[in-house]
DNA sequence: AGAGGTGGTG
DNA sequence: CATGCACCACCTCT
């Protein structure tokens, strides 16, 4: 592609004064399409500091010195920024949109994210979104020297003449790449699949802005009580294993010494099989569970522990945000191949359901005077299943409300269906073999599988899987299409055209056919899972629009892949439920149409799921 | 620094 | 033949 500028010195004009900011924004002010960037001293909004904004046309980089002019103060910026009839491309938008919103005071609209485009258009490819630099590669042909950017990062005083030519570099690259970018959006048919995700980042970016509330002393009282518990079954542990070593016990102090890592699988695997004569492949709990013996069931009880004090306890603490008081987590919205979002710093989509002795989502509060709405999907990913299939006895079943593995137990065996709590007490295992039927073929599951986790023989997971078959025909042929067409084509697609590329191995490679049966297991449960994941990009849309008209006080807090959070204001609450769940159902009826959607809201002080 | 094991979520 | 999808955090070990 012909560059309209020169990558060794690229154009740019440095906005150190009022005036000089009147005359970049009146060129600006005429173009239909701008780049935007910004450059600051760290990552977060709230505590690094804007030290650039860069505004530029295919030619040119307009750059506002924010150190130097007070940005905030200057309404035609603002207005530039806000204007929905501009088209502002930028790369990873959700990050310079929140500096911008924290620091410029001014909200963008009508993105153009080249990172999530990229991303749409390579799907199951990568396992990552495209950095600028590999993008400005691919379609502008030159190498991005990315060292400079560090350079901001202890920012002192003046801009030196290298900065201010790398931050003008990102405005220019992003549109060659953008224009390139939406011919093979066109091309594959993704445009509305783009769209959404442009649309979602400025939802997810204000979600973030939000961040939520956590109760930390109780927090760090319910991390005390674990380290407690966890403690007396290592003591316990090193006490019972001592036997087994020969080696002192008390330093020379007259401590206590550990006879033995606990953490290190190596040193565990030592001592179950050398030590203690046992024959296990791992420690992992799945096999540590069908293993009697009185250390092993200490293990079992420390890990228990561990993991949480491990997983969920200081280290979550020190990401709440020095200025705000809460967690602002990191949410990637084409953080997999099928479309959900990833979380990470801290992993809000991970955080054990609340137990007696952990309950940490009752430890996610909403600010006093607000709520917290919790709703989410019920079932929906056997909805879409039976939507899409079109399997006429399940649809019928989700329409008449009856309990779907209840009712699919019902046909498998043959007998009378009851609502499930009935069904369990006349016909008591029957819906525990239909249930991970269910949720197993939207993995791909073979019959083996199937009967390994049922703890039957192969014979009867096959004779099992048969009278799942026979009940719902057409959901063998509908998943059965799904990987034949992944096969064929390369990749497979959501209702929507979300697309999901896989990367076929060659018939020489010695894993061959494992790796052709993983792509057919991946390319049955990507429309499953991608619908999901389109359904709440679109709520995330339509919910946004009732905080952004000032209508409702609030926001989203979190997703955790079928579930939205919002905190909203304490007298809203109520009719914010309704609303929040209507929009999460209209979303889903985009795709779904053949099956009823239900989501079911929660308002309390609560996270509760 | 990265891989492997383990385990938390939907 | 080998056979359940999608993630991220923490730990140990090399």
């Amino acid at each position: 592609m012909k560059l309209k500028f020169d990558p060794d010195n690229p154009k740019y004009v440095h906005i150190d004064t009022l005036k000089k900011a009147d005359e970049a924004l009146e060129k600006l002010e005429k173009e239909p399409v701008i780049g935007v960037d910004i450059e600051g001293t760290g990552l977060d909004p709230y505590t690094a500091k804007l030290l650039l904004v860069q505004i530029g046309n295919e030619e040119v980089s307009y750059i506002f010195n924010a150190q130097q002019l007070d940005l905030k103060a200057i309404p035609r910026l603002k207005a530039l920024l806000e204007d929905p009839k501009k088209i502002k491309i930028l790369h990873n938008a959700k990050f310079d949109y929140k500096f911008i919103k924290v620091q410029v005071g001014a909200s963008m609209n009508n993105l153009y994210d080249t990172m999530l485009a990229g991303a749409v258009l390579t799907a199951g490819l990568t396992g990552k979104n495209p950095s600028l630099k590999e993008l400005t590669m691919k379609y502008c042909g030159f190498d991005m020297d990315k060292g400079v950017r560090k350079s901001f990062h202890n920012h002192m005083g003046r801009i030196t003449e290298d900065q201010l030519k790398y931050s003008a570099l990102d405005t220019l690259a992003m549109f060659p790449i953008f224009k390139e970018q939406v011919k093979r959006l066109k091309k594959e048919k993704l445009v509305r699949v783009a769209k959404l995700e442009f649309a979602s980042t400025r939802v997810v970016a204000e979600m973030e802005l939000r961040g939520i509330i956590i109760n930390i002393p109780e927090w760090k009282k319910v991390i005390k009580n674990l380290e407690k518990k966890r403690d007396q079954y290592a003591a316990q542990f090193q006490e019972a294993i001592q036997p087994y070593y020969n080696r002192r016990t008390k330093d020379l102090f007259g401590n206590d010494v550990d006879v033995m890592n606990m953490n290190s699988q190596a040193q565990l695997m030592d001592l179950f099989n050398k030590r203690l004569g046992l024959d296990i492949p791992s420690t992992s709990a799945g096999v540590l569970e069908n293993v009697d013996h009185p250390i092993v069931n200490i293990l079992s009880d420390y890990r228990k522990y561990e993991k949480l004090i491990s997983a969920f306890g200081d280290s979550l603490l020190e990401q709440v945000n020095p200025v705000t008081g809460r967690l602002h987590p990191d949410f990637n919205q084409m953080g997999t191949a099928t479309g959900r979002f990833s979380c990470r710093n801290p992993n809000l989509q991970q955080i054990p359901r609340n137990s007696e002795e952990a309950p940490f989502r009752e430890l996610f509060n909403p600010a006093p005077g607000y709520k917290l709405v919790t709703a989410d999907y019920s079932s929906f990913e056997m909805r879409i299943l039976a939507d899409l299939s079109g399997d006429e006895k399940m649809i019928t079943a989700l329409r008449e409300g009856k309990d779907l593995h209840s009712y699919t137990a019902s046909l498998m065996f043959n007998v009378d269906y009851y609502p499930k709590s009935e069904f369990k007490k006349k016909n008591p295992g029957l819906r525990q073999i239909a249930k991970p039927i269910g949720f197993g073929l939207m993995y791909g599951m073979s019959a083996q599988g199937l009967a390994a986790q049922l703890g039957v023989s192969p014979e009867k997971g096959e004779e099992y899987m048969e009278l799942y078959f026979k009940s719902y025909p057409s959901v063998r042929k509908f998943l059965d299409g799904l990987s034949d067409n992944a096969v064929k084509k390369g990749w497979s697609m959501t209702p929507m055209g979300r697309k999901r590329w896989y990367k076929k191995p060659s018939p020489s490679d010695p894993d061959y056919r494992r790796r052709m049966s993983s792509i057919r297991r991946q390319a049955k449960n990507h429309p499953i899972q991608g619908t999901n994941a389109d359904a709440i990009k679109f709520a995330f849309v339509f919910i946004q629009k009732y905080f952004d008209s000032g209508e409702f006080d609030g926001g989203i807090t979190h997703t955790v892949h079928d579930e939205i959070v919002c905190e909203v204001r304490e007298d809203q609450a109520e009719d914010w439920a309704k609303i929040q769940s209507d929009e999460m159902i209209k979303a889903a009826e985009l795709f779904i149409k053949k099956v009823p959607v239900a989501s079911d809201p929660f308002v309390g002080d609560i996270w509760e799921h």
